[in-house]
DNA sequence: AACAACCTCAACCGCATCAGA
DNA sequence: GTCTGATGCGGTTGAGGTTGT
């Protein structure tokens, strides 16, 4: 949405002092200008240097989702959206997370391309799973393995549970805390985008074979 | 051409967490 | 231990674009 770039009236515009809606070019310059010299941190004091009428939550939003160097705009790729769709199946909602897998990506994109794309795309696979027995017994299958998986993760914490960071690390099913890493594999040679398609293509694999 | 319905995505909001005083 | 401000995250909103009728 090239229109989006462009100086429009404001969205959401209030009588307040603090601007918000969309942001100006000359905003972007000026906020990119700040950051450049300060460094992205201290949000607050960057909406003052910039002489911006934002809020510092705003300028952190736009410097993260849209002024950030190396950050890759549109077409989201098949090789990313399988990546996506893995992930979540993995994390649920947990789109910073996803995104640091996705280079370039932010979670904020991640987040908007699931909702308007891949959620209708699940529900319709859902529904095509369910007229399938097979199917069925493979999630479950898949289900109950990933739950053991990540009961082993909290009986290896509650041994550890002498140090204070064990509680943080505790988890159950619903609340996986899977962290940068936890999610690390550059150690073993491979990209973190190569190790997860490979660990979950064997996820896959050993679900229809068991 | 005109209108409505739907879609996309930038941006806001509220809450949680963290760090420093 | 408590307070406060900064930061980060996920959910939600709504303006503007696209598509269908």
């Amino acid at each position: 949405m090239a229109m989006k770039d462009e100086a429009i009236t404001t969205k959401k515009s209030t009588s307040s002092s603090v601007n918000k809606g969309a942001w100006t070019t000359e905003e972007d310059e000026r906020l990119a200008q700040v950051i450049e010299t300060h460094g992205p941190r201290k949000w607050k004091s960057i909406a003052t240097k910039a002489g911006l009428n934002r809020c510092g939550k705003s300028c952190r939003l736009r410097w993260m989702n849209y002024l950030r160097p190396n950050i890759k705009r549109g077409n989201i790729s098949d090789q990313e959206e399988d990546l996506i769709l893995r992930l979540h199946k993995l994390l649920g909602n947990r789109w910073s997370l996803i995104a640091g897998r996705l280079p370039g990506r932010t979670d904020n994109e991640i987040k908007n391309y699931w909702n308007s794309h891949l959620s209708k795309k699940i529900q319709q696979q859902e529904k095509k799973r369910r007229r399938g027995p097979k199917a069925q017994v493979c999630n479950k299958v898949q289900e109950t393995k990933v739950a053991v998986q990540l009961e082993k993760e909290d009986v290896k914490v509650s041994e550890e549970a002498t140090s204070s960071e064990a509680g943080e690390l505790q988890t159950n099913v619903t609340s996986f805390n899977a962290d940068d890493q936890f999610f690390d594999f550059s150690s073993e040679g491979l990209t973190n985008m190569e190790w997860m398609s490979q660990f979950l293509d064997v996820n896959d694999v050993l679900c229809w074979f068991s």
